[in-house]
RNA sequence: GGGUCGGUGUCCGAGUGGCCAAAGGAAGCAGACUGUAAAUCUGUCGGCUCAGCCUACGGGGGUUCGAAUCCCUCCCGGCCCA
């Protein structure tokens, strides 16, 4: 099967901007890029579909480039966006950009082979530019009739309330000036997106072919949704990052495992490598035996080994399968030691302990509430576990007597956020 | 520059002198039911030394016993005019 045909299988193609691509991908060996701009300092699973897309064309014998919006970050895609953004601060963004240009080129080939990939920043081309020659050369390709018949800015201009800014709306030139440079330097004729890049995309095409009269070409994604139609890659607490700082990799692991039935199978399918047939088999046990959650525990396996490698994959199955098993106090107090190496945890000191320390305050600590009224709600509400037992007095302390074989105390709030508490000497 | 309307809690959005920590909706959180799923139902949803107190309705100042609500001023946005 060819690369195309997998993708749209895979349930990974959009739209094209030319029935060609089939063959384009097919068939010869082309250079492709996806942009990614540095609006934070990880990426997070949002973007690991296009970044595994490049590593599918790369499989492919493509060669993939990614680039880095040094420059573009700077300015701000309005695409998908229902108001201004607040422009990021230089020196933010170059950190993000060392931190993410690093995340990047951990999931491609940098080194073998004649399509090894490419990792290029923006902010090297149009950083040089001057705006009387951009304007010039570039400007006046685009037709601001255009451009505003466009999507991401007819929806901006049509909700009168916010608007867009000059700085914003010429967005679009940049990246389309992206697109000729890549074309011009690296032989780049395919550029993917989620499908928010459309109007983007087409308008780079357009400006090669305008000014080179040559053919290049697009292909989106589309957009990862949740079950409820809402935006991928929020979970409870937050938007899930690749930085195993920002998130941790238990908490990685965990935000897949709770994929939903309607969704998982699509999930599966953008963010693993399973193949046809145990695709299909992890659909029918989603079908049939559903509270096995096969499928759930194929991709969170599957995801976390991709982003944050076997080792840490092996542990926190270990712990999700210890804190999440029927009995675990009577568990094996060296198999508690391994498993909750991985989870989350925070340390308090014995001495402390020994004088007894408020659930409350210890909820706090181990950062499951957010302040002390959420934890008194919280306990008052039964939300609230010692050792997987349920505490709802406001008052209670956790002394030296609760410190498990293994010489830790657990945590939790509500059926699912668990904090191993470390009593130190 | 002139006129006019507006800026309310995470978001949307009521409130036009005391009964307002502020209706209603959404999101979030907890509980029940389940499968660490969805849907549903219930509760909760600024902070704290929690039957009380503190901070809050764009910023600052004022009127008043008392202001999100009235006045002045500044900042920001929409619309109309120039």
């Amino acid at each position: 099967m060819g690369l195309f045909e997998e993708m749209r299988s895979r349930g990974l193609i959009a739209q094209v901007t030319d029935v060609g691509i089939a063959e384009l991908l097919n068939e010869s060996s082309i250079t492709a890029y996806i942009g990614f701009d540095p609006t934070a300092d990880s990426l997070h699973v949002g973007h690991l579909v296009q970044i595994f897309n490049l590593k599918r064309l790369q499989q492919h014998g493509h060669r993939p480039i990614a680039v880095a919006g040094g420059a573009t970050g700077l300015i701000g895609d309005p695409s998908g966006k229902s108001e201004e953004r607040n422009l990021l601060d230089p020196d933010v963004l170059s950190r993000n950009l060392v931190k993410i240009e690093a995340q990047l080129s951990r999931f491609l080939d940098f080194e073998n082979g004649p399509n090894r990939a490419l990792l290029v920043n923006n902010g090297d081309w149009l950083g040089k530019i001057s705006l009387v020659d951009f304007l010039r050369d570039i400007g006046k390709h685009f037709s601001v009739n255009q451009m505003v018949a466009k999507e991401s800015v007819k929806s901006r201009i049509a909700t009168r309330e916010h608007g867009i800014s000059y700085t914003e709306f010429s967005y679009m030139l940049l990246q389309s000036y992206d697109y000729l440079h890549l074309f011009d330097h690296y032989e780049c004729v395919l550029q993917l997106g989620a499908s928010d890049q459309w109007g983007n995309i087409t308008a780079g095409i357009e400006l090669i072919r305008r000014m080179r009269q040559k053919a290049a070409y697009g292909l989106t994604t589309p957009l990862v949704l949740k079950a409820d139609g809402t935006k991928f890659g929020k979970s409870e607490s937050g938007t899930v990052w690749i930085d195993p700082e920002k998130t941790s990799p238990y908490q990685f692991y965990q935000f897949f495992l709770r994929a939903e039935d309607e969704v998982v199978g699509s999930y599966l399918r953008a963010f693993t490598w399973i193949d046809e047939d145990e695709l299909a088999e992890l659909d029918l046990a989603v079908a049939n035996e559903p509270s096995k959650r096969r499928a759930q525990n194929a991709l969170a396996a599957a995801v976390t080994e991709l982003v944050h490698g076997p080792e840490a994959t092996r542990k926190v199955r270990l712990a999700a399968q210890a804190l999440f098993s029927e009995d675990i106090l009577g568990l094996d107090p060296e198999v508690i030691e391994i498993a909750i190496a991985d989870a989350p945890m925070i340390s308090v000191s014995a001495g402390s302990l020994a004088q007894g320390v408020g659930l409350v305050e210890l909820f706090c600590g181990a950062g499951l509430t957010k302040s002390r009224s959420e934890a008194r709600k919280v306990i008052e509400q039964g939300g609230a576990y010692l050792n997987n037992a349920r505490v709802s007095d406001v008052e209670a302390e956790v002394t030296s007597d609760d410190v498990l074989a293994g010489g830790v105390v657990l945590l939790r709030r509500g059926k699912k956020d668990y904090v191993v508490v470390r009593a130190t000497r």
